[in-house]
DNA sequence: GATATGACTAGAC
DNA sequence: GGTCTAGCCATAT
């Protein structure tokens, strides 16, 4: 069933598209609240498979520890810091400082 | 079809 | 308490 595969994508991409503004999760949250709490990678592949899509605010996706590990895919350097920084987030070193708080787990939130 | 890789995470040492 | 290893699942080669 090669329609599970796509919706697991179109599912993390309509999480994705779910983050309040301000807001930010991790990869694990947006799997576990998938169902597939294992395959926090797998998230990373589908929001690379978002990347295509501006609809998709990608940058609001880091990993567990608040680290925009996904920096290095968005173009130039810091895009990602600006937009999160754009949107009221505080970045620091590639790192969100308030993390914790501005946390978004949809798991909790949906 | 098998192997390698990756925007991760949790557990072990 | 920091570092390393293994597990996870889908994509790419």
């Amino acid at each position: 069933m090669s329609s599970n595969n796509q919706d697991f994508f179109k599912r993390v991409h309509q999480v994705a598209t779910l983050i309040p503004v301000g807001r930010v999760t991790s990869y694990g949250a947006i799997a576990q609240y998938l169902g597939t709490k294992s395959s926090a990678r797998v998230v990373g592949w589908a929001m690379n498979a978002a990347h295509g899509d501006l609809s998709i605010p990608a940058h609001r996706v880091v990993n567990r520890v608040g680290l925009l590990s996904g920096k290095h895919h968005f173009e130039g350097t810091n895009l990602m810091q600006q937009l999160l920084e754009n949107e009221g987030v505080v970045v620091k070193e590639n790192k969100i400082q308030n993390f914790k708080e501005i946390y978004w787990d949809p798991c909790k939130e949906l």
